[in-house]
DNA sequence: CAGTGAGCGAGCTTCCGCTTGACTT
């Protein structure tokens, strides 16, 4: 029985932390949070000084029970949960639902996982600071009231099942108003001049690229400077070289890993942490939820001792970098290798990538300054004032950029700098070509996972461990969604100037093309502008950091926590029930136009389902006709022949086998209905156009493929089917789903052998519903 | 997995942050 029980957050950290410590400690951890506010009701006490009802979270109860076992039987029980908000509060709730002795619990923090460290922590225990603790009960009461009070209105007025929260709904809303900045968005050109000299250096004849460093706004300006140039001589008036040094950017933070590995390596936000996660539990990393860019002075020795014996003394340079971050609670350390001296490690291609990146950006980030010389050379024109400028790029020491260097959000991808050959002050060029070419303005940038992470961390909304769940909340509520657009063709201009005579053309280039970035949906335009109008207070972009203020002041004690929620609350509350009461229902209704048949009108809304289409009036006796829009389309972009074209499903195609066959489009697109059978149709097939022909053919189809996972069949009531399914073959019965037990092989199944199953095992049951939307 | 959508009313949904396994017809 050991005499002390060290309680950390992490089984991975209790694990290395247990190696440093001797036979006299027992390591456990809590999994995180062990006990939270109750998931069903609102537990919070409004009028007893808000306070919280807690109850052990249920996943946890195993690990609670088997914690206070071991607290029971040990001396001194160590609370050594993470040193910020959260962690603090960890450790007190530890303490009351373990109902540890005062004199019994010590606190400590780890800063770093070294023996001398974890020494030291030891030697140096405190009390629990309850500042703190009421710093995080106050962020946590106040986040479940917004949550829990605004979300019930969005379901009354908006749809059921929505939510709304202090993080998320500002997180829709950047979306949201970035989509209308694009949509507002007014495109204006300019022609940009490019030119191409020949030119004798030392090292030959060589080509130099120089561009005008201004634009001209109109067609007629570009060919005006063009026209004056034909008869030109160029010459160099101005060399101008400066030196120019880089410093590379610091180690990995959560959000800067996600960013980098979704611009290098593609991934999404959500792998990115999976994939981090599973270095972690290997040993291969530090701890991937930080917000820290601070290394232990341990990595910070081995990276100097790395960096020296790869690339030589003269690359080193280390740094102790201090974040910006608003808001940030360091309680790790930056995410770096475990051994820098590993610069590549065993497992799936995806985990040796992303090992490879943070190793690269955790050695860059304590390695020399690049040194860049950049030149400037000035080319003036005989016939004109403009100036061409002409600009090179060279390294005079590579120093971090030997590793890594980072890649940048801009897509525009222009202004190339290229290497320069040896040129005078004097020197003639000789002119090739030139080039006017007609410029589109760019429209504001649709966020990406990763930026609106980015974003979100400038905000100081969010934390390392809550951006993924962030970005997949949103589109679980179907706020925003990953879309592609697929882009419209434009014409531009080229104008070029080559030995003396002009060539004029019109190019063609595709714009508003985008792939996989977040656009919002109806539900997330109409949920944001309900928001914005009554809780400006909440969804204003600054709201988070203002409560900081307030939760750090709790946290040195001049505050007091429930009077600070009392606070907030008053006028929250009284917003919340004017809201209620008001009769505005926000369903985003529009008149398209009417029907040239019938003469009824044509409305767009959201219904219960989502964007509806509605052909005449719901006050009527006649009821309405109605029809779910399309996934690809928007109350906000269509048309009313668009809308119209939705009233012909479902449609009659005609009859087989005794039964009418039906086209019609349901929640998971098109299909074909046959005597209460559904047949999805392929992408290719067009529902208002496709003939019984082509009908039947997929029916035939689909049951050709209904037949193939048929392993067996028995004849009975109801019959009893072997099928091969999505997760292996199963026995089917009527309604119910029977699993095959594992040493049994389907194929040789009879159907006594069926029956036995169906008798002993409970029928699996298909998930929840809302577990299998995505 | 599927054809809804009015309106009635039952009973349900929901927040943010801290941590990992379950579980897979």
């Amino acid at each position: 029985m050991a005499k002390n029980l060290v309680i950390v957050e992490s089984p991975a950290k209790a694990k290395t932390i247990s190696g440093f410590l001797g036979k006299d400690f027992l390591v456990k951890s809590s999994f995180g949070h062990v006990r939270d506010l109750s998931k069903k009701n609102l537990s919070v006490n409004i009028e007893k000084d808000f306070l919280p009802h807690y109850e052990i979270t249920p996943d946890k109860t195993k690990i609670v029970s088997e914690l206070k076992r071991l607290a029971g039987e040990a001396e001194t029980v160590w609370l050594a949960s993470d040193e910020d908000r959260e962690g603090e509060a960890i450790s007190w709730h530890l303490a009351e639902t373990l109902h540890l002795d005062q004199e019994k619990v010590k606190r400590i923090a780890f800063h770093e996982i070294t023996r001398q460290a974890i020494a030291e922590a030891v030697n140096n225990p405190r009390r629990i600071n309850m500042n703190l603790v009421d710093a995080q009960q106050a962020r946590r009461v106040l986040d479940r009231l917004v949550g829990f009070e605004l979300s019930p209105i969005l379901w009354k007025k908006v749809k059921p099942a929505l939510s709304a929260g202090r993080v998320q709904s500002v997180a829709v809303r950047l979306i949201v108003e970035r989509e209308e900045e694009i949509k507002a968005f007014q495109a204006s050109t300019s022609y940009k001049v490019t030119a191409n000299f020949d030119v004798e250096t030392s090292q030959g004849r060589t080509n130099v690229q120089a561009e005008l460093p201004q634009r001209f706004d109109t067609r007629q300006e570009a060919v005006g400077f063009l026209e004056k140039c034909r008869n030109a001589t160029f010459r160099i008036s101005d060399i101008e070289t400066k030196p120019v040094t880089k410093a590379p950017a610091p180690p990995f933070t959560t959000s800067t890993l996600q960013q980098e590995a979704s611009r290098k390596l593609g991934l999404t936000v959500g792998s990115t942490m999976k994939v981090a996660q599973q270095l972690y539990e290997a040993g291969k990393i530090t701890y991937m939820r930080t917000d820290s860019v601070n290394l232990s002075s341990l990595a910070l020795a081995a990276a100097r001792d790395v960096i020296t014996s790869a690339f030589g003394k003269e690359y080193v340079k280390t740094r102790q970098y201090t974040t910006r971050t608003k808001g940030a609670q360091e309680a790790h350390e930056a995410i770096r290798p475990t051994y820098l001296d590993q610069s590549a490690i065993e497992g799936d291609p995806t985990e040796r990538k992303l090992y490879d990146l943070i190793w690269k950006r955790a050695i860059a980030s304590q390695m020399s300054d690049a040194l860049i010389e950049k030149t400037i050379v000035t080319i003036d024109i005989s016939t004109a004032t403009e100036k061409f400028i002409a600009r090179g790029e060279v390294i005079r020491f590579e120093g971090f950029l030997k590793v890594y260097m980072e890649s940048s959000d801009d897509e525009s991808g222009e202004d190339a700098t290229s290497i320069l050959p040896p040129l005078n002050v004097g020197q003639e060029l000789y002119l090739k070509d030139m080039c006017a070419t007609q410029k589109y303005s760019q429209p504001p940038f649709r966020y990406s996972e990763a930026t609106l992470v980015k974003k979100l961390e400038d905000l100081g909304i969010g934390r390392p461990s809550t951006y993924a769940p962030i970005i997949s909340t949103i589109q679980k509520r179907e706020y925003v969604e990953k879309g592609d657009k697929t882009g419209e063709w434009r014409n531009f201009d080229v104008i070029t100037l080559k030995k003396g005579t002009f060539l004029e053309e019109v190019r063609k280039e595709k714009f508003g093309f985008t792939k996989g970035k977040l656009i919002p949906t109806d539900i997330g335009t109409l949920v944001n502008s309900f928001l914005v109008k009554y809780f400006v207070n909440i969804m204003d972009y600054h709201f988070t950091a203002r409560v900081e203020k307030d939760f750090d002041e709790i946290a040195q004690g001049k505050k007091v926590w429930n009077e600070m929620i009392k606070k907030f609350y008053g006028p929250f509350h009284q917003q919340v029930e004017l809201t209620l009461n008001s009769n505005e229902k926000v369903k985003g209704e529009k008149l398209l136009g009417q029907d040239p048949v019938t003469g009824k009108n044509v409305y767009v809304k959201l219904g219960k389902y989502g964007p509806i289409a509605q052909l005449g009036e719901t006050n009527n006796s006649v009821k309405p006709k109605f029809s779910g829009l399309r996934k690809d389309q928007s109350i906000d972009t269509i048309n009313l022949e668009e809308a119209l074209a939705l009233f012909q499903l479902p449609r009659e195609l005609g009859e087989f086998e005794q039964s009418e066959i039906v086209i019609g489009l349901g929640r998971f697109g098109p299909y074909i209905k046959h005597r209460n059978n559904y047949y999805s149709l392929d992408k290719t097939d067009d529902p208002h156009t496709i003939t019984l022909e082509r009908a039947l053919t997929i029916i035939e189809i689909r049951r050709q493929e209904e037949k193939a996972k048929i392993i067996r069949e028995f004849d009975g009531n109801p019959p009893v089917r072997i099928i091969r399914g999505r997760f292996g073959p199963y026995i089917s019965s009527g309604k119910d789903n029977f699993k095959i037990p594992r040493d049994r092989e389907p194929e040789t199944l009879t159907l006594e052998d069926c029956l036995r199953i169906i008798q002993s095992t409970p029928p699996a049951r298909s998930p929840k519903k809302t577990g299998r939307k995505k």
